[in-house]
RNA sequence: CGGGAGGUAGUUCAGCCCGGUAGAAUACGUGGUUUGGGACCACGGGGUCGCAGGUUCGAAUCCUGUCCUCCCGACCA
């Protein structure tokens, strides 16, 4: 046992760090606060990335790149975007070093190159990209934009955890200008919907769309939707954002069209983002106590194949067979692994891809030579049956949909399981408490109600759903009439 | 920024209190036996003890400074 996992209900912080790290996700780094992203880790992010960019292919979208660098006095055009990243962002003063007379062989910034002006390195992109936009737009005719960039961002956080919240992260950012307010609502919630989609149908995690309050709001949006899921430890976690930036930017930065009756009009717009921190949410969603588990729709290796044999002479034959096996179900599209790596024993491979995540694990010996079998292993439920090796690809292909929809369900029942109707405080409280998750109470809808909760209990308004009912209530914290519930969580 | 822990072999850590020139497990290399749930034996390689000063005949160990990382909190579109 070389790579204990803490369990979860020793050390939940713990148990996800072992995760990432034990799971070869990804590693700490010199840089504080930044991570190094395994191989393992990166392979899951370009499956989920190569999804979310057909998706957006899909709806319309095109991919460009913007410079990491802001110039300060864009930076600073929207001032309430500014204010709101202005306690996290790293800046560029200078553009070079020189030797240190006074310490051998050492550096220091060389005073005489101190630039003009100081350069933001991007938290994200609003103020760079509007600054292009406005020579890129005239006519309505120019209209609508419809980019996304791939990227990293740096956000200085004074607090960092793998993947959840790193210095530096990498994202993807869509950022749109239309002609009409109707428009630009319309992208906002048809990118919402699209997050929704991927969360559900490839992360195999269940969200909740919603709007989020004023003060939770994207710093210079109009209005912020999001989708937001819950970990196994009854936390919240905000999974991805989609801005309606009404004319903010194009205040800003000055962006007008002339419409179609040749009247000046500020661009509409739009921005929307989901990062690397979706690995974290997929980790704290689906793993256990034995490591990892990945829905297969993303997982790096869908299958992994284990010879277990004898001698050389019976590792030649198994060879031959799980070669043949792993052919058959790469062309039927299954990433498949084959670890004939004679270093490592049956054990110590079980253990380290349950360890790693991967769906399905088949194991072939010399018995199942003689049977006509193979030793079939789901990660997700840890079921084991020993099955013909006929027809196995279809069943396999059968079976990674069947385990995509069996992790979804699990993951959605604990959802389900932890949103809880409360109606009084004394009992918001003891839910949070004991239980956790989200909690659908009333609320009076003001600021102050909200900050208040929150200084007591550390819950915020994650989000208002967008299926909410109207119905008359009494809030929960002041008594006040309240139009509708609204749910409440602890939040990573 | 407050509180806590820590930096010694690739990794996890012991040694530090009480100074005497660095050790275990694991990983790694070679050979052999093994292989259906984290194998075993033998031999072997590997560390300027975070960095910089200081005290001392002598510093991983004591003193001062400094850098960095992790955890908890504050902060967090």
């Amino acid at each position: 046992m070389s790579k204990e996992i803490t369990s979860r209900s020793t050390d939940y912080a713990q148990w996800y760090n072992d995760l990432i790290l034990k799971g070869g996700l990804a590693d700490y780094s010199a840089v504080r606060g930044c991570m190094v992203i395994k191989p393992y880790g990166f392979a899951l992010w370009e499956n989920m990335r190569d999804a979310l960019d057909r998706m957006f292919k899909d709806t319309g979208h095109v991919n460009a790149y913007f410079p990491l660098f802001v110039p300060k006095s864009l930076f600073e055009a929207e001032e309430k975007n500014a204010e709101g990243f202005a306690k996290e962002c790293a800046v560029v003063t200078h553009y070079r070093l020189k030797n240190d007379p006074s310490r051998k062989g050492a550096l220091m910034v060389d005073p005489e190159a101190k630039l003009e002006e100081e350069l933001v390195v991007r938290p994200t992109s609003e103020a760079i990209i509007w600054n292009t936009y406005k020579g890129w737009i005239q006519s309505y005719r120019d209209l609508p934009i419809l980019i996304n960039q791939w990227a990293n961002v740096v956000r200085w956080e004074m607090r960092t955890r793998l993947f959840l919240r790193t210095a530096e992260f990498l994202w993807q950012e869509g950022h749109t200008a239309h002609a009409t307010r109707e428009e630009a609502l319309e992208e906002t919630k048809k990118m919402l919907d699209v997050y929704a989609d991927f969360a559900e149908n490839w992360m195999a995690l269940p969200v909740i769309k919603g709007v989020k309050t004023e003060s939770e709001r994207f710093a210079g949006a109009v209005e912020t939707y999001c989708i937001e899921a819950m970990m196994q430890d009854g936390k919240a976690l905000q999974a991805g954002t989609s801005h309606f930036l009404g004319q903010n930017f194009a205040r800003a930065f000055d962006v007008k069209f002339s419409d179609k009756d040749n009247k000046l009009e500020y661009v509409w717009a739009t921005s929307w983002g989901v990062s690397t921190r979706l690995i974290g949410a997929l980790v704290m969603a689906h793993s256990d106590d034995d490591g990892l588990v990945l829905p297969p729709r993303i997982a790096p290796w869908q299958v992994v194949i284990v010879p277990i044999y004898k001698g050389e002479e019976q590792k030649a034959k198994i060879d031959v067979k799980a070669k043949e096996l792993a052919n058959e179900l790469r062309a039927a599209g299954v990433r498949v692994k084959y670890d004939d790596n004679d270093n490592a024993r049956p054990g110590w491979k079980f253990a380290e891809y349950e360890m790693k995540g991967v769906p399905v694990r088949i194991a072939i010996g010399a018995r199942d030579l003689e049977n006509n079998t193979v030793e079939l292993a789901r990660r997700d439920t840890r079921e084991k049956v020993s099955i013909s090796a006929d027809g196995l690809t279809e069943r396999i292909v059968l079976l990674l949909e069947q385990i995509q929809q069996s992790i979804y369900n699990k993951a959605l029942a604990f959802r389900d399981a932890h949103i809880t109707k409360v109606n009084s405080w004394e009992e918001f409280k003891q839910v949070l408490n004991d239980k956790g998750g989200f909690i659908s109470a009333f609320w009076d809808g003001t600021p102050e109600t909200e900050a208040a909760i929150k200084e007591e209990t550390k819950a915020t308004i994650r989000c208002i759903p967008l299926d909410n009912v109207q119905e008359a209530g009494k809030c929960v914290y002041s008594g006040k009439p309240a139009t509708q519930r609204v749910l409440f969580a602890q939040a990573y």
